[in-house]
This record gives structure tokens, C-alpha cells and sequence, in this order.
DNA sequence: CTGGGATATTTGCAAACGCATATAATTCTG
DNA sequence: CAGAATTATATGCGTTTGCAAATATCCCAG
């Protein structure tokens, strides 16, 4: 709880919808991922799933609760994703050597092949979403979310 | 479908997550939702019912269907968080005069002042999210944001 | 006008979700 | 080093969600 005694903000009236960011923000991102969702639904995934998949691609061997804020997924959420990828033989839980507790996670052949399969759509996504939009004024939109993500971050990770 | 033939796009092991705007924007969204989860549960509202009441707050007697694209909301989950808050009696469903199977909403007092209760907490998330960053950047920023709207946009609203 | 196709909304149902709690292992403290 | 507190993950359970189908109304071609 930091308070730091703000000025009264401004009605929504006032400013208008589609000048608070996080309003186009949720707009954008939900028709980004519901423009995923029929290639998704086609490949047995769910957004976690999916997700998961996505991180782990990237990131070696992370806990569970370290994918959760990755994927911006409830932990027990991920919990039953990661049972469903381990069925499909996508990922596995290794035990932590260190720490009997843990569990780190490793995507498989197969999971990997599965995100090549799904990376091309949300590359597509992510090109209409900036369509038009210049380089420079692109790259200046990316530096500005990355602040942003420093500023909300509760999680070291 | 219109497949404009992309040059192969890189792949996300080559840009890293924090290049990927998608990414950026789920991780920042979905911290914003949950910084708001505690009060609106305080509330008795979930995250549609709360876009429901955010929206009704400015726009004028909307269609169920027009307000599921405002609050990005399937429309049958829409329909169920408008039994909730006409129940509350914080929102009215009227008939459309001109076309008996549409529904018109409307806020009422009861839930103007439940948004206004709510307010607040939406607005110091979002000073919160860009804390430290100049005027001038915050409005490029929002002015991309409106540019990929009108990019992805489906509906005509 | 009148039947066929569109449009607006609701509802049935199974799946997914999230909170709270359980279980298991580790770390800290006196 | 024993017991309390903390951490990591899984699970029970009620709620919410989303797809698909049902219902009701409207529009339009013939």
C-alpha cells in the first residue's frame, strides 16, 4: 500500500475511453489473443498452454511459479496446463536436484515443434497490430511497455 | 483471411520476450486486472461486470452486442454479468423501441456510483504503470495505441 | 404479404478458472 | 537441532467462461 497522496484524477468522462491506455490496451490484447484462439483451439492448446509453451521456448528450466509470472497465469492454473502439456508429452517436470520441493520445466522436441507451428501466427498478429506504423515510432513504443513492465513488476523475475 | 505473404518473421529466441510487444502487454495488463481484482471483489464485480459499469459510464445506451466489443466480453458471458448488475440494480436493460429483439443499456445511479467508487483505484493503477515517464512519451504512447485499435479493429465501433 | 436468411440475445452444458487449503520440503530461530 | 515459519506445488470445490444451440425478431427477395 503506497499512497503517495495523488491529485484527484480526472473523470473517465472526460478524458474519454480511447485516451486511458489501459482500455486500448485490453482492447488490442483481447482481439490479439482471440485472433489466436482458432489456431489455438486447433492444436488442443489454451491461452496458459499456449503460453507456457511460448516462455519455454525461451527460458531454461524455470519453477513453476517463475512460469506463472511469465504467463501471467494463476499458479494453480498452471499446474493443470502443465499436466495437460506433460500428457502430450510437450514439456516435463524435472525434480530440482537442489531443492526436492521444486520442479523446473523443460519444453520437449515436440512441444518446440508445437510453437514453431504457432509462432508464425502470432508473428502475423503482431504485424497487423503495427501495421503501418513506423519503425522508430515502433521501437519507442516497445521501450516505453518495457519501462512500464519495470514499474508495475512486484516479481524479480 | 488475407495472407499479404509475410517475409518469414524472426523467431522469438531471436527477438527475446521483452522485444515482443504481445508479450509486454499481457504481462502489464494482466498485473493492472489483478492490482484491480482485490477491490472489485470488494465490490462484488468481476472483470466484465466492471467493464460493463467503466463502459455504461460513457457511452450512451449501447446494444449487449456493441458493449461485448467495448469490454471485450463474449457476448454470452456478457449477457450473464448483465443479470448480475441489473440484479444489483446498477444497469437497466430497456427495449429498444424501433427493434423488440434489441436491448438498450443504461447505467443507473446506484451504478455510477459503484463506478465512482471504483474509479480511483483504475486511474492510480494506470499512474502507477507510467510512473517516471514523461508527458510527452505518454502521449505518443496512447497515440500508438489508438493506431493499432483502428489496426486490428473488426467491428465498426 | 410470406418464407428464408440474417440479427439480437439467452441458455444448456462441459471445460477452465481461481480461491482456499492440503501436502511436502526447506529454512530460520532460539 | 527441534519446532515454527516459509516456500513450492497440487488439489478440492464452487464459480465463471465459452462454445453451440435455442429463441425471438427483423429484413428482404419474389
Amino acid at each position: 500500500m503506497n499512497d503517495e497522496s495523488q491529485p484527484p484524477a480526472p473523470r473517465l468522462g472526460e478524458i474519454g475511453l480511447t485516451h486511458f491506455a489501459p482500455y486500448l490496451m485490453n482492447r488490442i490484447m483481447g482481439r490479439y489473443n482471440a485472433s489466436l484462439r482458432e489456431e489455438m483451439a486447433a492444436m488442443g492448446l489454451t491461452t496458459p498452454k499456449m503460453r507456457a509453451l511460448a516462455v519455454l521456448s525461451v527460458v531454461e528450466g524455470p519453477l513453476i511459479r517463475e512460469l506463472a509470472v511469465y504467463t501471467v497465469t494463476e499458479q494453480s492454473t498452471l499446474s493443470r496446463a502443465l499436466d495437460a502439456l506433460e500428457r502430450e508429452g510437450l514439456v516435463r517436470r524435472e525434480a530440482d536436484p537442489a531443492d526436492s520441493r521444486a520442479v523446473r520445466l523443460r519444453i520437449t522436441d515436440a512441444g518446440r515443434a508445437a510453437f514453431d507451428q504457432m509462432w508464425p501466427h502470432m508473428a502475423a498478429a503482431q504485424a497487423r497490430m503495427f501495421r503501418g506504423i513506423p519503425e522508430e515510432e515502433r521501437r519507442a513504443f516497445v521501450g516505453t511497455l518495457q519501462r512500464m513492465l519495470t514499474n508495475i513488476r512486484k516479481h524479480e523475475i
